[in-house]
RNA sequence: GGCUCCGUAGCUUAAUGGAUAGAGCAUCUGACUACGGAUCAGAAGGUUAGAGGUUCGAGUCCUCUCGGAGUCACCA
């Protein structure tokens, strides 16, 4: 049992003896004694003073009696200003230590037989993927290595969107100005290509919106309706969606589109087909550079349809209510919010349809226990009304759903806009951080010996251990501020910061092995320094930490105790000899506690997809 | 306007209701003449947006105010 836990239980029985008194072991507060004081953990008794009757100080000295008494691994106690310090005996350090060194799973939970679907990514098939995507995939990404170490059994998904009005128009406008191009003859990533024929399709339609607004039929509609004091401007910024159903022959061609894929054109089909499949190479690129990778794929030509069942259903509960237009609703006024359309009024789905069908489909598929859907906060309302709608209709999985909502990406000079072209792209932002990377490391020099494929490789592992470092650190429900410049620095609080000392303990290690030395010596060391203790006292929170990050959810805990856990090993580093250390066992202890910290920073830093470099 | 989230040093941020609010960047000083300086040490920088309240104890919980964001479509 680990020492914490002894602790909170001795406490728990120092309470009953001393003040008799029935309190639980989770209640009490046992923390790492702050630098400035001696001790190991302290015990927080305030809770205790009151049902004592005695001053904070003496119940402290009363509680630290008896646990010193009762517990053998606590050696001594002090108390300052009603806080109790404990002091841990040194045999219970180098047992810790002697559980971590060879174990590469320290810190994971063990296997709790129950399923996890985490939804991330879920990009749409028209452009390529951008900075708040890789905000998406890595939270998502980090959220399921978490959960997998926390025991549970994770499936990771992603929903395509590949069907639509936002395809349609790539279409529309590949077929009419594409003159036959491919990523092939053109040299074009696909995804970018097919992008480029979105943004082509927006600029040719402002084009036609914007000559249609001299046209007296525009004058007329202005005048008709536009309200009092409303400047033509405003008029037509408003009037655009409408005018692009009603006027526009560009809109024309992508609703007859898109009709003729709904009826299975076979042309159109076919078109649909190939420029997805230009996509989807581009983004195998995309995934394969930031490390990640999926178990199932839901495609929305495939689920879109779904749903409707279950809003037949709903009705007959009476969960639903349909209108006299046709349309289906559901009141969720009692809860604060609003009526909900469910199904319109021709009996064609909504977004939210969409959703209840596909979350029944996946938990028939894999029964999961919990789905967690990684979403931008943009739509919380529509998670929130998607969990309550699951909840009435009575879904047994409708109790383990959860929004994984994260703050939207903006750039220093605010957010990022496709029409004003601020967007900042994925696959330019993974070349532009391995090249500020090999560039820092050319002022080095440490590798220019290796062979260039092995350079570029560190490389790639370097600027992206920056780059996912510097978004996962952030805690995800807060809005980030994506500086590009500082996302690839590569000293302080970085990714890189955290792979130095990690290539530091390689070395060592390696140095260690060539001279063949023995670890198990350690076993005769004694004295313990403040550095060593600060690693140990780490190290021993790793598996707390782990559990916490999967319970909230909270990649950001774990890029945080990296970079606790490297910052104190760089002070050891700096402070404490090693291999010139006073005797053998010091320096097999230190060699042992230094492997321990490389495993340790491995594994979180894998966690959070961030991959580890022999040299730097 | 209703609902939700956010407000911590110049900037980016941390802190299960617990001790003196902890880091990094930027600024200024210093440090191994062999375990790599992508490091370490130090200085300076804070009324935790503001006001009340609960508590032995509040950045954290409650109320109000101010400021910012998101959302409130038969779009996804």
């Amino acid at each position: 049992m680990n020492i914490i836990s002894i602790l909170q239980q001795a406490v728990v029985q120092a309470v009953e003896h001393l003040y008799n008194h029935q309190t639980e072991a989770e209640k009490v507060l046992v923390n790492a004694t702050p630098p400035d004081f001696t001790g190991d953990y302290s015990v927080v008794v305030f809770p205790f003073v009151k049902l004592a009757g005695k001053a904070p100080d003496q119940v402290a000295a009363e509680i630290g009696k008896h646990v010193q008494d009762h517990v053998p691994q606590v050696h001594a106690h002090n108390v300052v200003k009603g806080f109790l310090n404990l002091e841990i005996d040194e045999s219970y350090w180098t047992n810790f230590l002697d559980s971590v060194v060879d174990n590469q799973h320290f810190g994971e939970q063990p296997r709790n037989g129950q399923k996890v679907m985490v939804e991330f990514s879920s990009p749409n098939t028209n452009k390529p993927l951008h900075l708040g995507h890789i905000r998406n995939i890595l939270l998502g990404w980090s959220c399921s290595r978490i959960l997998d170490a926390a025991g549970f059994d994770v499936v990771k998904v992603q929903v395509i969107n590949d069907r639509g009005v936002a395809i349609c128009k790539s279409m529309v406008s590949w077929k009419k100005f594409g003159n036959g191009q491919t990523p092939e003859n053109s040299g074009i990533k696909g995804d970018h290509l097919v992008g480029d024929y979105y943004v082509l399709f927006e600029n040719k339609t402002k084009e036609e919106y914007e000559a249609w607004q001299q046209t007296n039929a525009a004058k007329i509609i202005f005048e008709e309706k536009h309200k009092d004091g409303q400047s033509e401007q405003a008029f037509f910024k408003e009037y655009k969606n409408k005018w692009f159903n009603d006027h526009s022959v560009l809109g024309a061609e992508v609703r007859e589109t898109l009709l003729k894929w709904e009826n299975g054109d076979p042309e159109v089909i076919a078109l649909w087909k190939t420029m997805n499949q230009w996509v989807y190479s581009g983004f195998d690129k995309t995934y394969n550079d930031l490390g990640v990778s999926f178990d199932k794929l839901y495609y929305e030509s495939e689920t879109y349809l779904l749903g409707k069942d279950i809003v037949d259903e709903g009705l007959q509960k009476g969960v639903f209510y349909r209108k006299d237009d046709g349309s289906v609703w559901i009141d969720l006024t009692d809860a604060g919010h609003d009526h909900k359309v469910v199904l319109r009024a021709d009996g064609t789905s909504v977004y939210i349809t969409q959703d209840m069908g596909t979350s029944r489909i996946r938990y028939e598929e894999f029964q999961p226990s919990r789905m967690v859907y990684v979403v931008a906060d943009e739509q919380n309302y529509h998670f929130t009304v998607l969990f309550e709608t699951l909840k009435r209709l009575g879904e047994p999985y409708a109790d383990g759903l959860y929004h994984l909502n994260y703050g939207l990406v903006e750039l220093p000079t605010g957010r990022m806009k496709t029409r004003e072209g601020t967007v900042v792209d994925a696959d330019d932002l993974v070349e532009e951080v391995t090249r500020i990377a090999t560039e820092q490391s050319s002022e080095r020099g440490e590798i220019e010996n290796f062979d260039p494929a092995e350079q570029q490789e560190l490389m790639r592992i370097i600027g992206m251990g920056a780059l996912k470092f510097f978004i996962i650190k952030v805690h995800p429900k807060k809005k980030m501020i994506f500086n590009p410049e500082e996302s690839v620095d590569m000293q302080g609080q970085t990714g890189p910061y955290v792979q130095y000392s990690f290539v530091r303990i390689n070395k060592l290690l390696q140095r260690a092995e060539i001279e063949n030395i023995d670890l198990g010596l350690r076993h005769g060391y004694t004295g313990i320094q403040p550095q060593e203790k600060e690693l140990l006292l780490a190290l021993h929170q790793y598996p707390a930490v782990v559990r916490e990050a999967a319970e909230a959810y909270d990649p950001s805990l774990i890029a945080n105790f990296c970079y606790a856990l490297a910052k104190a090993y760089h002070r050891f580093w700096h402070d404490v000899k090693i291999f010139q250390a006073e005797s053998q066992e010091a320096k097999a202890f230190r060699l042992a506690l230094s492997k321990s910290v490389g495993q340790v920073l491995d594994h979180g830093m894998n966690l959070l997809g961030i991959e580890m470099p022999s040299r730097m």
